[in-house]
RNA sequence: GGCCCCAUGGUCAAGCGGUCAAGACAUCGCCCUUUCACGGCGGUAACGGGAGUUCGAUUCUCCCUGGGGUCACCA
């Protein structure tokens, strides 16, 4: 039998990270298995559907490389793949299950309904309308009754099944509400459209969150009342916020779409979250979506929930942009490079260079390169580096020596500057590290930069470097006067 | 509250009766070094508790505790 998954979500808003991963551990189960996977767009709860969630979903899918071979916009003979166009086809089925006495015709008022609640606040629907004979739910139907059809789940016995991740789960079928399948406004609930849209679009693995464990032998009482083949299911574990809140779409960070304009890159958010809840079998961290294909498999998906770690997804970010070439660095940081203190000014590809491996993820090009901008009093202890030893005294020993030596090189070059530094700080006693410490440090004003004193000195050219030398120059001189 | 499920370091996680209980991120230290990084080496750090079963339990069973899910004309 063909392997067939499919991912179907709500047009509810934009896809965050949990959503993200069910579609990709759907993707690669089909795709191992050398199967079919589909988008499918559930949009029956017409009042929680929102504008552009589509279009979202699509970009989503898109970017991290899913790629599905049937859906909405690629007909494989199983259309219409949106919820909202297959209408008929729910009520006719749901007549066809009314028939096969797996569901029933419900007029209860939403005031009847209210009298069930129990002292917890519960409703539980008590089969009132189950009794009603045919000709008087023929007649008050005609007579333009508002009504659902419920479904009709014995009051006795148990309901199993077996989850692929999970093992075997059983219900009591006594703790099994009849759920409405089909609205009042005629559409269907989550509930039915999907058994009856998985079982018509043939899907083998019905893969999808743990939310779905307990209610899951609802869906199988109604594949067995129909006579249709139950499909597999794969049960995934919640990814958390933290150790209690479940990733929610109130955790603003938490979508797809704001990391990825963070400055992450699809196919480290992708390899990220493919290692939340499942591990391959010897350990590789690092891999592509092809590789994720080939390595996938059930058996080493998680039951307990994880919790989702942005550090180590910014490690990982950072892994793939180290293995960019310069060219392909300043490309993908481009947008942040046009809002930062270089935009227009400086070389990209000279900054992506040194950048590489200083930053993991793209939008820390804009603080990094920040000290290209602003350039005033800093803190004159950052000179006291005790390893290096050096002090503010051995600063302005340097930076003398330095102002010197760079206002006679013609060519300002690298090469030229880099000579020119160790030239002087040996004729001063400086030491390499100490005379290109204390140099970078006067350029900058900064802890850290993206290079070391030539690289800085190259960058900001002849005439900047002299003049921020000579202003790091009266810096020492007023504080080593005090 | 009923029902379902889960439980290894701070985090992600190997483990599927006998291991000094992997590895990764983070963290700490050292080395390398033109700062900061990168890289290399090393350290700290875990089986929630209690009964069983067994020659032997992290691993199997039960209970407790803790956590999550679910009880909608939402998905």
């Amino acid at each position: 039998m063909k392997v067939r998954t499919r991912f179907a979500p709500s047009p509810t808003g934009f896809m965050h990270i949990g959503n993200l991963r069910t579609a990709l551990y759907a993707y690669l189960y089909a795709k191992h298995y050398d199967g079919d996977f589909i988008l499918r767009i559930e949009d029956t709860d017409t009042a929680r559907f929102v504008e552009g969630a589509v279009e979202l979903i699509y970009s989503t899918l898109q970017k991290s490389g899913i790629v599905h071979d049937e859906g909405p916009d690629k007909d494989g003979g199983y259309g219409p793949y949106v919820q909202s166009e297959r209408k008929d086809i729910y009520r006719k089925y749901a007549e066809l299950l009314v028939e096969r006495g797996g569901a029933y015709y419900c007029f209860c008022t939403p005031e009847r309904l209210e009298t069930l609640k129990d002292e917890n606040g519960v409703t539980r629907y008590d089969k009132h309308c189950l009794s009603l004979s045919k000709e008087e739910v023929a007649r008050r139907i005609e007579a333009g009754e508002s009504y659902v059809i419920r479904q009709n789940i014995p009051t006795e016995g148990v309901s199993e099944y077996e989850d692929m991740v999970f093992g075997k789960i059983s219900v009591p079928n006594s703790d099994m509400e009849d759920g409405i399948l089909l609205k009042s406004d005629g559409m269907p609930t989550y509930n039915f459209a999907n058994v009856v849209d998985d079982h018509l679009m043939e899907i083998s693995h019905v893969i999808r969150g743990t939310e779905y464990l307990s209610s899951t032998p609802k869906y199988n009482l109604m594949y067995d009342a129909f006579g249709w083949k139950r499909p597999e299911y794969i049960h995934l574990p919640p990814i958390m916020k933290d150790a209690h809140r479940k990733l929610s779409k109130r955790y603003g960070d938490a979508n797809f779409e704001d990391f990825y304009e963070k400055g992450y890159l699809p196919e480290a958010i992708v390899n990220y979250i493919a290692l939340l809840g499942w591990s391959p079998k010897d350990n590789e961290e690092k891999m592509t979506l092809a590789r994720l294909i080939e390595l996938f498999d059930v058996d080493n998906v998680s039951k307990s929930g994880s919790i989702f770690d942005e550090t180590k997804m910014r490690w990982l970010n950072g892994l793939y942009l180290k293995e960019k070439t310069d060219e392909e660095f300043t490309a993908l940081a481009r947008p942040f490079y046009d809002k930062s203190a270089i935009s227009g000014k400086y070389d990209y590809d000279k900054f992506s260079a040194l950048l590489k491996t200083r930053v993991e993820i793209l939008s820390e090009v804009i603080d990094a390169v920040a000290f290209i901008g602003e350039f005033g009093e800093y803190d004159l202890a950052l000179y006291q580096h005790k390893k290096m030893k050096t002090d503010e005294k051995t600063g302005l020993i340097a930076v003398k020596a330095a102002i010197d030596a760079l206002e006679k090189v013609d060519s300002f070059t690298s090469e030229n500057i880099h000579e020119a530094l160790i030239a002087c700080g040996e004729n001063c006693g400086l030491k390499k590290g100490q005379i290109l410490f204390s140099v970078r440090l006067a350029l900058t004003g900064k802890a850290s930069t993206p290079g070391g004193a030539t690289e800085m000195a190259d960058i900001l050219g002849k005439d900047e470097s002299l003049r921020r030398l000579r202003f790091s120059e009266s810096l020492l001189e007023k504080f080593l006067a005090e």
